[in-house]
Order: structure tokens, then C-alpha cells, then sequence
DNA sequence: GCCGTTTTCGGCCCGACTGTTTTCAGTCG
């Protein structure tokens, strides 16, 4: 584990999660809250959206919610020095491999500790997982006191399946294969309903596991269809009301089944957030109210302790839609993209209060009125992808989308293997075909579609563009994006950013962080500046919606709604298929609390020009 | 250890399932 100041937030949590951890081993009881304190507080780092040095440079490490004193204290010695003793003194005699084992679905610290210990000289540092299968293979678990041939053989599962559950999918393969087991459930007389939970439906950019609920009044009927899913790999858990099962991939999909006098209140449950429910539920507390996944139990208002709670639960009441649930509690109903206890609560308390900030109205699919990065195949000679669809055909596909004006995005040409007056040439010619697609095209009914001849280009290492003043002239508006040197350091990369969106022809930046889920993480930068800047020069930021890319993220696009930086959805299209992906745009920035007056393409043509001008 | 439109002290979300147990511990979401 690196230590001090290079450590990343998710390093960060990782190491106060082992801190926990400790803690658990040490004396669970005792050590009950301070578990959950370590815990909330490694959630909260991994979720927060500054790096945390850079917190801790301005001095602002207890503004992160479950960092107090203490644990900030610790974090100013780890930074400083580069280790914290105190958490050494707690992790003191703890090896490493007992946190490797921890990945392994099923082990948490206990069982990997008491393996660790058992097998100490045959569990290496190097590959602890891979140890503990030779052992499990070996049958040396099954004899172990508190184990058995099944538990042995769970693990074995369990270490088989470990790669394919690290890998969380991209939003649209757990859409398809959400759809894909909803359809079987629907084949089931006894399943009256069943909808896709959790973080797919509150469409988060990746998605660890699938979670359906289903809504019947036979849940053993329900359940049995669930598991006899033909793709089914193995049947994880089958109980009374929920079910796991692992499919191809090693993917985890989980059922809950509810009745449907009660499905509102599962689907509340089981769509999540954890953090939205545990806030939900503690403000229900303190209005004398116990949440569950079953229903809202109204306390006695007499109570003393924690062990009278349950005895103090007079009636339960139920909840058929999520609706008279957040009502319920004086809420007004939250959307699921929302649900990430960032405010989302206390918003819709005023809106059911009518005040000012309450929820805000979300931006939805059919208010975009254009594509803003398409990439035809147009050959412009590019050192970068081609797109694979003539303007024709992706002109077409937008008329069919119902939009009012699309931009032509391919990459700028090669700067390397052309001499400017090349590519000011290769533009030019881009541009008279434009002109010319502008001035025929006019679709069967009356709509008149305008295409707009612009650019992505380059942002090259020292924040010049690679494309002359002569060939931005030809253009309507350029959009720009960084495709090399990631590493800067966040000074010069801010610089690199700026200097390029100066140009009077660069409205847009794309692809903002850069980022490619599972491959690469985003640059570093100074957000507040940039959007400082984006305000001040009139410059917009982009929601690419490629599944890889889903860049501007959703807690960035949030920061930037906040101070009214505006916002543009791309598709970032290499076929007119992949127009199709706008969905995913539309997502992260309902995510980010965008509403249809942050998004610069929900205006109409004649209002997109004015903002041209 | 954290936190506060009832609190700077006294609370801390709520529940399901499995395996190894004779009533519960461990793990997970």
C-alpha cells in the first residue's frame, strides 16, 4: 500500500476500511461504532469528489461528512509524514494477504484472518488467492473447526468467480442483460411485475451487480422460476423472499420479491442508494418512524432504548408505490438518478414544503434537440478514428430522432503527415460539402435539419491547437479534447485546457476528464477554474455519451449546475447507430441534477444560433 | 469515532441467507 501524499481517494478508503477491519478483529462490540465510523468515513472519501490532499492542502479535511477530528487528525499525520502510527498501532501483526482474501465474495475479516493464521506458511504475500484454492483443492478447509465441505466449496465458487465480479459492467451491457432475465421473469404466471433496482436504475456510469425486484403474491413460485433461469451458472442463495444467482461473466444478479401491496416500499428499498436509505431512514427516526424494506413502522413515542425499539412498533404501514412512501415521510417523490444522499433529501423536503430548493425538474430524452459531436466518414485524414457512416446516413437517422441540428465533429487531420495549407485545404473541402448538404437537404415531412461544420480537435501538450486560424475559419464552432499526454501535473494541465478554450472558434470542451472506465483514470485538474472560466468566456462543457466515456461524471456535471456552467450532450457517434446512445448523456446529467436550461442543445435552432453568436 | 431544525451527550438503518450450530456468527446489500 503506498503511503503520504501520492495516495489516491479509493487508497485512501481502502486504508481506513483495513482500519475497520482491525478494529472488527480486535473486539467487534467494543469497537461497534467506531467500525462504522471508519467505514462511513472510507465511503465518503471514496465518494468525494476533490482529491483528498488537495482538501488537506487548504486545510478543508473535516468538511468530508464522517471525517471529525479524529480520523482528519490522523490524515494530517499520514500526509505530512507519510504513515499515521496510529493506524499502524491498530493494523500492527495484521498481513496483508488477510485483506487480499477479503475480495473473495463470502470472506470478510473473521473467516480471513482465522485462514490466515491456520495456513500462515502456505499463504504467501505474493499470491494469496491463489494459495487458499490449492488449499481449498487439498480439502484442508472442510476439517477446519467451523467449516465444512460446503463452506469449502463456496470458497472454491467464490475464488473462481473473483475475476469476472472486480470488472463492474458498463450501463448499457447491465441494461441488456437486466432485460434479458426480466423477460424470462415475465414468462412466470405467478410474476405480476418485475423492474430492474439499484444502481441500473438509478443509472449509474458502471454496475456491480444486477438487482430485480419482482412484485407476486407467491414468492416461493417466483423465486423457483428466478433460479431455474436457463443462463444461470450457479444459484448463489435461494431463500423465502430472496434469490442470487451468478450468469455468464460471473455476474451477480439479486431478487427480492414483495407482495404488491407492499412493492413501492421494495422498490425503494432495493433501488438504493445504501447512503440515500440509511439518511432516509435515520431522518424517519427522529419523526418517530422505523423504515424497512417491508413498510414505515410508526414507533411509540415512549420508548427508552435500542432493545425497546422493536417491542415499540405499534402498525406497520404499507406502501404500493414509491410515491406514498416519500410522501409519507413529507417528501415530495425523489428520481432514482438522485438518490445518492448530495442534498436530494433535504430538496425534497422543501418541495413538498413548497420552499425554494427543492427538487429540481430533470432534463429528459425528448428535450434534446441535437446531437453535438457526430464523426462522418468523411475522410479528413486524421491520425485518430474515422467514423464509419456517410453524412447522408447520419443525417437521415438525425431527422428520425427528431432533431433540429446536428455538428459534424470528425478529428482534426494529422498535423504530423500534413503542412498547414493541407489541412486548411482538407477543411475547406469538408466545408463545401457541408454547404452543399445544408443547401439541398429538406427530409420528406417539412422539417428543415441544420448541419453545422464543426471540428474536434487536439488539445496538444503545450495548449496550441493543430489546426491553423485559416482552417478554424471555416468552421462554425470547434469543439476540443485532450488525446495525449494525460499525466501533466493539474497546474500545467489547467493551463493546457485554458489557453486552447481561449480560441474565439473553441466553444466546447469534450470528453472533459478523459477517462475511460476500466482503462484509465481521468486527468487531473482545477475544476473550480475551469468553470470559472467556462462562466466568464461563455464556454460549454460536454456529456459524452459513449458507455466508456460518460464524461463530464456525473458529480462534476453536479459542481458545474451548481454555478450555472452549461452543458452540451454528444453522442461522440462513430455510426449512426451509436446516435442512438444519447440516453446515456441524458443520464449523467440528470445525475448531476442538470435541468433542461443547463443543456445548451434542448435549445431550438434559432436559439442554438443566437448562443452562436 | 461522528454528529446535532428536539441533542455538545447519547445515540448510531434494517434486514436476509448460509453453514455450522443446538441458538448464532459471519457476510452481504
Amino acid at each position: 500500500m503506498k503511503m503520504g501524499k501520492e495516495m489516491t481517494n479509493t487508497e485512501i478508503a481502502e486504508l481506513l476500511r483495513a482500519v475497520a477491519a482491525a478494529y472488527q478483529l480486535q473486539d467487534e462490540k467494543k469497537n461497534r461504532f467506531k467500525i462504522i465510523a471508519y467505514q462511513r468515513a472510507a465511503d465518503a472519501v471514496e465518494h468525494e469528489s476533490s482529491e483528498l490532499k488537495d482538501l488537506w492542502d487548504e486545510g478543508k479535511l473535516d468538511e468530508v461528512p464522517g471525517v471529525g477530528e479524529s480520523i482528519a487528525k490522523h490524515l494530517d499525520e499520514l500526509f505530512r509524514t507519510g504513515k499515521s502510527k496510529h493506524f499502524e498501532e491498530i493494523m500492527k501483526g495484521l498481513p496483508s494477504s488477510v485483506f487480499d482474501l477479503m475480495k473473495i465474495p463470502g470472506i470478510g475479516v473473521k473467516t480471513a484472518y482465522k485462514l490466515v493464521e491456520k495456513f500462515k506458511s502456505k499463504i504467501s504475500a505474493k499470491d494469496p488467492i491463489g494459495d487458499l484454492e490449492k488449499i481449498a483443492k487439498k480439502g484442508k478447509i472442510a476439517i477446519l473447526e467451523g467449516f465444512g465441505e460446503d463452506s469449502e466449496k463456496a470458497i472454491l465458487n467464490s475464488i473462481k468467480e473473483v475475476k469476472g465480479r472486480e470488472v463492474r459492467l458498463l450501463l448499457p451491457y447491465a441494461q441488456k442483460l437486466a432485460d434479458e432475465i426480466i423477460s424470462w421473469l415475465k414468462g412466470s404466471k405467478d410474476i405480476i411485475r418485475a423492474d430492474a433496482l439499484g444502481s441500473l436504475r438509478r443509472r449509474a456510469s458502471t454496475v456491480g451487480d444486477v438487482d430485480i425486484s419482482v412484485s407476486s403474491l407467491n414468492a416461493s413460485a417466483a423465486i423457483e422460476h428466478f433460479t431455474n433461469y436457463p443462463n444461470a451458472t450457479r444459484i448463489l442463495e435461494k431463500g423465502e423472499r430472496t434469490a442470487s444467482i451468478i450468469v455468464p461473466g460471473n455476474k451477480q444478479v439479486d431478487l427480492m420479491v414483495e407482495k404488491p401491496e407492499s412493492y413501492g416500499s421494495l422498490l425503494q428499498h432495493f433501488t438504493g442508494s445504501k447512503h440515500h436509505n440509511i439518511a432516509l431512514r435515520t431522518l424517519a427516526l427522529k419523526k418517530g418512524y422505523s423504515v424497512s424494506d417491508y413498510g414505515i413502522y410508526v414507533l411509540d413515542k415512549k420508548r427508552k432504548s435500542q432493545k425497546a425499539l422493536k417491542n415499540s412498533r405499534k402498525s406497520l404501514r404499507k406502501f404500493s408505490t414509491e410515491e406514498e412512501f416519500y410522501k409519507f415521510l413529507g417528501m415530495g417523490w425523489i428520481p432514482p438518478e438522485l438518490r445518492e444522499d448530495s442534498g436530494e433529501i433535504e430538496s425534497a423536503l422543501r418541495s413538498a414544503q413548497g420552499k425554494l430548493g427543492g427538487l429540481p425538474k430533470l432534463v429528459e430524452l425528448n428535450d434534446v434537440k441535437a446531437d453535438l459531436q457526430i464523426h462522418s466518414d468523411f475522410d479528413i485524414e486524421t491520425s485518430h478514428d474515422l467514423g464509419e457512416s456517410s453524412m447522408q446516413d447520419l443525417v437521415e437517422k438525425a431527422s428520425a430522432l427528431g432533431y433540429e441540428y446536428i455538428a459534424f465533429t470528425e478529428h482534426n487531420p494529422s498535423h504530423s503527415k500534413h503542412t498547414e495549407d493541407e489541412i486548411v485545404e482538407i477543411l475547406k473541402k469538408k466545408r463545401e460539402i457541408i454547404d452543399k448538404i445544408n443547401y439541398s437537404y429538406n427530409p420528406k415531412a417539412n422539417r428543415v435539419l441544420k448541419v453545422y461544420n464543426s471540428l474536434e480537435i487536439d488539445i496538444l501538450p503545450d495548449g496550441r491547437l493543430p489546426v491553423p486560424d485559416k482552417g478554424l475559419e471555416t468552421l462554425d464552432f470547434a469543439l476540443v479534447a485532450i488525446h495525449s499526454s494525460f499525466k501533466l501535473a493539474k497546474y500545467n494541465m489547467t493551463r493546457r485546457v485554458l489557453s486552447a478554450l481561449s480560441q474565439p472558434k473553441v466553444k466546447i470542451f469534450a470528453h472533459p476528464t478523459a477517462r475511460k472506465l476500466g482503462e484509465r483514470e481521468g486527468i487531473e485538474l482545477d475544476w473550480e477554474a475551469l468553470f470559472d472560466f467556462c462562466l466568464k468566456n461563455d464556454k460549454w462543457l460536454e456529456i459524452n455519451a459513449d458507455p466508456m466515456r460518460l464524461d463530464l461524471p456525473d458529480f462534476l456535471v453536479h459542481e458545474a449546475t451548481k454555478l450555472g456552467v452549461k452543458l452540451t450532450l454528444g453522442t461522440d457517434a462513430h455510426h449512426f447507430e451509436h446516435m442512438n446512445n444519447m440516453e446515456f448523456a441524458v443520464s449523467v446529467a440528470r445525475r448531476g441534477w442538470a435541468e433542461k436550461k443547463d443543456i445548451v442543445n434542448t435549445r431550438s435552432f434559432a436559439e442554438f444560433e443566437k448562443m452562436l453568436e
